[in-house]
DNA sequence: CGCCGTGAGTTGCAATGTCAACTCATTTCG
DNA sequence: CGAAATGAGTTGACATTGCAACTCACGGCG
């Protein structure tokens, strides 16, 4: 199957030398290589945890908050892994359903909620950290450990500048 | 390779290590990082494009490979931005009812689709690649130059270790 | 010739994730 | 005291996006 004629490579470099400069060029695009990175990876580990052990991906999130601080609030968990309440919301419930986790309410105030892992919640978050941390190795895989911290750093970095990146933007007339 | 930012790594790192138990290593959890960062982004770029222009975050960057490439195939775009066939098709139909772009059949087989940015599609690209810069320049703020090569060698180096990462995972017995 | 195999493009479906409207316990203040 | 404000959590609607099954034009092989 032939793919490109002489012609139309030669025209491509061409024109992506333009764009490199000028305009955009995708696979240098920053923000595209992000969200294809963590859309393929969120795909990915849904599917993986949902066919064997029956939760998805959001679902593992919290469940790895609450094994970190037992009775930990919904709120918390909201503001900690920066998602949605009622992604959040629902999460909880689906796992209470499935007996992973408790909820109960906060002794001060009954509309306050607290959750804890259960039995069997602690021992699949056990088994599912394994796999997670096996799947980050993979995502890892031939780049330096000291690499890694800085990109973990530029990662952490690009985070805090979030809020600019998406605050106002003049829109160009033309 | 390594530069600036070498310093400002192990420092985070260090600081991450002392929070690790009581944070699940969130700050060093490469997968959650960069899911994080990809939701914020596309949540506000999505935001931002579908309130000002009209089109969502996949159209622009179909239009962004079909302006370099003019009259480029529907397939060659899914492998350039990696995205899947069936988002691109419904993108580049959508793009087609807002007469952003033109498609046609190929002359050698009917089946085959080629696309070509309109009059009305090449100026809104125009604009909406100053923004996407302008949004790019704002995330990797602070970050050197040579830095942000590495990161984008690994962020593509990522990207071909996901068939690796999404292949099959010993189950942990236990 | 005609009948498969291939592969481009389409469609259906499921999961993720956000926004907004809502409920209602608790707090605050007139 | 009681009405309004606050804010946690719930629910419904919807956009995004990947996977898988599908359609069907073209090319190869009998």
């Amino acid at each position: 199957m032939r793919k490109s004629t002489q012609k139309s490579a030669s025209r491509r470099s061409a024109e992506a030398r333009t764009r490199s400069r000028a305009n955009l060029n995708l696979q240098r695009y920053v923000p595209a290589l992000l969200v294809f990175l963590a859309n393929r990876f969120t795909t990915g580990t849904s599917a993986l945890y949902l066919k064997n052990f029956g939760v998805g991906a959001i679902e593992w999130r919290c469940m790895g908050l609450i094994a970190a601080e037992r009775w930990v609030s919904p709120n918390r968990i909201c503001q900690v892994i920066g998602m949605d309440k009622a992604a959040v919301s629902r999460s909880l419930r689906s796992l209470e359903k499935k007996k992973l986790v408790e909820i109960r309410s906060s002794r001060q105030r009954s509309r306050f909620l607290e959750v804890a892992l259960t039995e069997s919640g602690s021992q699949l978050h056990g088994r599912l950290s394994k796999i997670a941390l096996e799947r980050e190795r993979r995502l890892l895989a031939g780049i330096a450990p000291g690499d890694a911290d800085l990109l973990i750093s530029m990662l952490n970095h690009m985070l805090t500048n979030m809020p600019k990146v998406n605050g106002h933007i003049d829109m160009p007339a033309e």
